[in-house]
DNA sequence: ACCTGAACACCGTTCAAGT
DNA sequence: ACCTGAACACCGTTCAAGT
């Protein structure tokens, strides 16, 4: 008991990295709007003032936990076959955007990339080379690719049907579009896109293998 | 002088259209972290309150300003050809998205889609349909289209150069950006990316031409 | 060194009051 | 009907103080 009063182990000390982890576990559970430094200083059992001595202030949480994001995408490895390097690259970045929906938001008003980012990037760059592209085409297929990936999160995570929302808010979405306005978009949510079994996320296989092959034949 | 005081017109009167065009016009100046009840009230000549007789709260303005991005964008028309359509739609929405880069973090946030979101996404369907594909081929353009227009707008609005960012901020973060670290990173900005005439907004056309063309060979 | 209390200048929003 | 003043429960952050 010389840790002080409680019957709780000692409380771990406070560093960027428990700051960070704990503000991604705060975006993930409650959106980043529930992410304020009282929320979070709270949720560490910590008074707001201490982040202050970890981080430099709130948009330096923002851009750390972006990179974290970054960082558990798998990387492609420049050595091996560059299709399935970049596929697997790609749906492994699709499944953790997934997950932290709330980083596409920060891309996109962040100005300055992070180490994971960076390495991140410099591996698919690199993957690409190594495939014999050349330097414009490369930065053609990058541009495409990530387009692609950060572009199928946006829609996912706008998404007003799937698995992540409840049936009852799909059907009330559902209602209130009329055949006479949108009869497009009434036939492709009647009789494909609500019909069981279909999974949106299975549209990203597609685009992805269009994309590759486009790639592969663009190959000197 | 029966308007009261002062030498300027009558103040229009507060409209819900009002409200929202002078969002927009304060989130394309200042950001959307600058767009608040407070400092939108200011901007109408009114007090913050007042704003609530138009609209219901802050989310309504989001939902609302949103909804006037996509109004912005040509629509295809289900008639012509649809390559040309899709090709003219996508790159209107593109330019859309590059005046309110802030319209992507909002899009991905906001569960219910407007009258305009919806519009915009039956022409595309119809075009997609009209021109021949299938429900479940309509589906899988449809995701492909939309990803890469919203992913390459996130991607250009992350872009930490281009000709929105200023000289100076693009040389600071390229000196940071070791080639020992990033060698394909370096490689691609020295070598193209940095070179005179360079315009990464000029990748889109690759890319959507990639996507064209596929999605023709999988016509029947 | 790390943590904190009090305070400041902000938010969105409610409620009761004005015209 | 439309607008507003005062107030409430929040923000991020600074500064001076504690250990």
């Amino acid at each position: 008991m010389a840790d002080g009063a409680g019957d709780g182990p000692a409380r771990a000390p406070l560093t960027r990295e428990r700051v960070l982890g704990c503000a991604v576990a705060l975006a993930d559970a409650k959106g980043l709007g529930a992410l304020t430094m009282r929320s979070l200083a709270q949720e560490l059992g910590v008074k707001p003032m201490s982040l202050y001595h970890h981080v430099a202030n709130k948009d330096a949480i923002l851009d750390g936990i972006v990179d974290m994001v970054f960082a558990e995408m798998e990387l492609p490895s420049p050595g091996g076959d560059w299709r399935a390097e970049l596929a697997r690259r790609a749906t492994s970045a699709r499944g953790v955007l997934r997950r932290h929906p709330w980083a596409i938001a920060l891309m996109e008003s962040r100005a300055v990339p992070g180490p994971a980012n960076l390495r991140h990037h410099d591996a698919v760059l690199g993957t690409l080379r190594k495939a014999g592209f050349s330097v414009p085409m490369t930065a053609h297929a990058y541009a495409l690719l990530d387009a692609y990936v950060y572009g199928f999160a946006v829609q996912e995570a706008a998404l007003p049907f799937g698995p992540d929302s409840p049936p009852d808010v799909t059907a009330s979405i559902a209602a209130q579009i009329s055949p006479d306005d949108y009869p497009h978009l009434v036939e492709l949510a009647t009789t494909h896109a609500m019909q069981p079994g279909y999974d949106f996320g299975d549209e990203f296989k597609f685009g992805l293998g269009v994309i590759l092959d486009a790639l592969a034949a663009a190959l000197p």
